[in-house]
DNA sequence: ACCTGAACACCGTTCAAGT
DNA sequence: ACCTGAACACCGTTCAAGT
């Protein structure tokens, strides 16, 4: 038919991504094909090739969309309390309830992996530093050490860990069933960080 | 040529199997193909399908392998200390060392999907189910509630974390570089649940 | 019983040719 | 400049036909 122009170019774009989070999250990653995100928006695959440089390019710009989400999502929960321990808890319930409600875009975000020597985009990295931070800004002073110097890696230890239990939650290898016992493992997660602790030598008996 | 009989069926699948395990450690998941590991070990696809009745299955079952290796290597370190702190310490490192010295293969076991409604087989569970009692088995009394009932929980709430911290960090997720800032996060963790911990109410000040 | 070779229906990606 | 249609080189999977 020669050219359409129904869409800007920017129009086409996000009628792709659109189209792409729904393929993903319908169907799994695997059924997320250049040809199919063309059919459904009514482009020959061609067309799709002007917007994006290739299937990897479309799922990193899917993925970037994701992490924004989720990082708005955690950043309203944020707002929604003061005793900052309790804010945590909701952090993580919400990072979690996002992982439910989203999992295969979730899963994608974390399972894609780039050829090698290629990087993630800018925008990227500057969500995920962003959400750390939001938990590192609510870790209470109790649980880091005494100068507080090593804010920073405890944030970053105790949110991977909020990651893996989620992660394995929702990819079915843990035994548990219920949303209620995966919540029951980060409570007893988070315990451990917000009680007070002071890093003792290790008790290791000599033999 | 017909028939080649150079190698008996489960000959043929041990010899598939290797090779997988070889492709997907040099060029990742996404290199493992049938056609592939038919090429390199000297069969038609069609040949294959003798052995595995789809890629699923080839996956399912390298996988498999990967995790029973993962197993023994903990089994291994396990038998080396007498303190169980110190104990927990070399079997959340001897995880890391296995995630970062076969790290495709690795992640390959998490990341794999199956179609909806297939089950991962028996002995999959069995080896997973093991690696959680080897940690719960170490998991000193002092780190679990008075009952102790709860060591389960805790088990898998600190394994899904260990986990959590290797994954991100494998897959470059998170800002470290080195090894031993990785290291460091699993201290920083280990230290919470080794520590002496009676979960006390949440302070939760009202407003 | 085991294996090949060819087939079918899908992909990602490219590109001349049309408007 | 934008889009199509067809092409190319790959897949997974199946299956008649050979030994």
């Amino acid at each position: 038919m020669g050219r359409r122009n129904d869409h800007t170019r920017e129009e086409l774009q996000n009628l792709a991504l659109r189209t792409a989070a729904e393929i993903v999250e319908a169907d799994g990653p695997a059924a997320l094909t250049m040809r199919e995100v063309a059919r459904r928006i009514g482009y020959t695959v061609g067309a799709l090739y002007h917007g994006f440089t290739n299937l990897d390019d479309l799922t990193v710009r899917l993925n970037e969309r994701t992490v924004s989400e989720l990082r708005l999502a955690l950043e309203n929960v944020n707002r929604q309390t003061n005793d900052s321990g309790q804010r945590l808890r909701m952090l993580a319930a919400a990072y979690l309830g996002f992982a439910l409600l989203h999992t295969h875009r979730w899963r994608l975000v974390f399972e894609h992996r780039l050829p090698p020597g290629q990087e993630a985009p800018k925008s990227y990295r500057t969500h995920t530093a962003a959400l750390f931070e939001l938990v590192e800004a609510n870790l209470p002073a109790s649980a880091c050490g005494r100068s507080g110097s090593e804010a920073p890696i405890i944030a970053t230890a105790l949110w991977s860990s909020v990651h893996g239990i989620c992660m394995l939650a929702v990819s079915g290898k843990l035994q548990v069933g219920t949303t209620a016992s995966v919540q029951k493992l980060l409570d007893t997660l988070l315990d451990r960080f917000l009680v007070e602790h002071s890093a003792k030598p290790r008790v290791t008996r000599k033999r």
